[in-house]
DNA sequence: TTGTTGATTTCGCAA
DNA sequence: TTGCGAAGTCAACAA
């Protein structure tokens, strides 16, 4: 990893075009030839990048930075105020907890907390147009497909209803009802969903998760 | 801004748990406090990091990092092996060119590319869900609502399509037609607009600007 | 402040 | 490889 201070300025073409004039800047350039322009503020996302993979030409005073699909990042260094390069080694990587799929497979092992008597069919429950994320049957023997969201938005009652559409032609299935669960359900979701006679569930993730081992809560 | 190279590991706790083993990494604090973990490969994205607002507490081998929702990003030094602060100043800012909203202006002062007679009622035309991109009069006067899109994909056509339920309800205007605009229209997105009789079109941005200005070819 | 939408989205998984 | 859905999405803009 190579770090560079520099006043500079910077054109990108590529999938739009976009300048920056001159200042003062991060130019990082990272073992895989991928370069970032960072200011000090903003986000984490840099003024300016170019993603792997990509081919640095380095000449005087200039940096030219393209990639196979012909877009180009240039920046032209007026002053180079620091200049060092560091080796890192490979980063063995992160790891995640508390996302949609962790929301499911909890779900998918409680099935009961939507009603007594449930059962699971499958998750990620085929079908043309994508996997229904749960596909139950509920005390009755009733088909319901489960749609599990991090947060519920009018997007996933989209996408639950045209599960619903589908699923409910195939005579074998039909009736098929429907449930959106989620953390959180904003209230255009919950209306739109309650209109379609879908049935809203909001999810306790550390509930789900105590219900899974009792003694996590006392950490 | 201060840059710092360390074999370190990473705890984030906050929307939700991740864990990032020890390694060297590059370590970028920011003016505003807010911090960086990257690795010397992947994207612009880091591993790890902290938004401002936030505070940075250092303390002996470690760094904690806190905003005000209570999120906590815990960096654990085991080797500091470059260390380095650099006044960076303001940055006047981006300049960018050929997003969405310069294909909705471009098209809107073309609508007559759209069909003969054609005629812009107005942008961002409102409704009670939202605005349509672009509201027109074909050349017999039917009302037509144009959605603009760089990408064309199945949300853009769900969500022309609550605008084409919503606006057919106004008898002054009804029938209201649509027409999905973008660079470049995906097949299921494409098969879902025709089956609702929505008309897809494919926008040309060069050809747009061309129209615009003859000469930009040139260059 | 809240909500909605776009993004050079990036990222991960699965067919 | 391609396609699709999630993201600690972030960020800009309007109500």
């Amino acid at each position: 990893m190579r770090l560079v201070i520099a006043r500079c300025s910077v054109d990108y073409a590529g999938r739009l075009t976009a300048h920056l004039p001159t200042a003062v800047r991060l130019l990082l350039v990272k073992a895989d030839g991928s370069v970032l322009v960072h200011s000090d503020g903003g986000s984490y996302k840099p003024l300016n990048w170019m993603s792997p993979p990509c081919r640095l030409e380095e000449s005087d005073g200039e940096w030219r930075v393209v990639n196979k699909a012909g877009e180009e990042l240039r920046i032209t260094l007026d002053e180079v105020l620091h200049d060092s390069t560091h080796d890192l080694g490979i980063d063995p990587g992160l790891t995640k907890d508390g996302v949609e799929a962790h929301l499911q497979e909890l779900l998918a092992e409680h099935v009961h907390t939507l009603g007594n008597g449930w059962r699971l069919v499958r998750r990620e429950y085929p079908t043309p147009i994508g996997p229904v994320d749960l596909m139950c049957r509920d005390a009755d023997g009733i088909s319901v497909a489960v749609e599990v969201k991090r947060r519920g938005e009018i997007d996933g009652v989209e996408q639950l209803t045209r599960y619903l559409d589908l699923l409910n032609r195939d005579p074998l299935l039909a009736p098929v009802r429907g449930v959106f669960a989620a953390q959180v359900i904003k209230q255009q979701a919950r209306v739109l969903a309650e209109d379609r006679g879908i049935r809203c569930v909001t999810l306790d993730y550390d509930a789900l998760r105590g219900i899974d081992d009792p003694t996590a809560r006392l950490f």
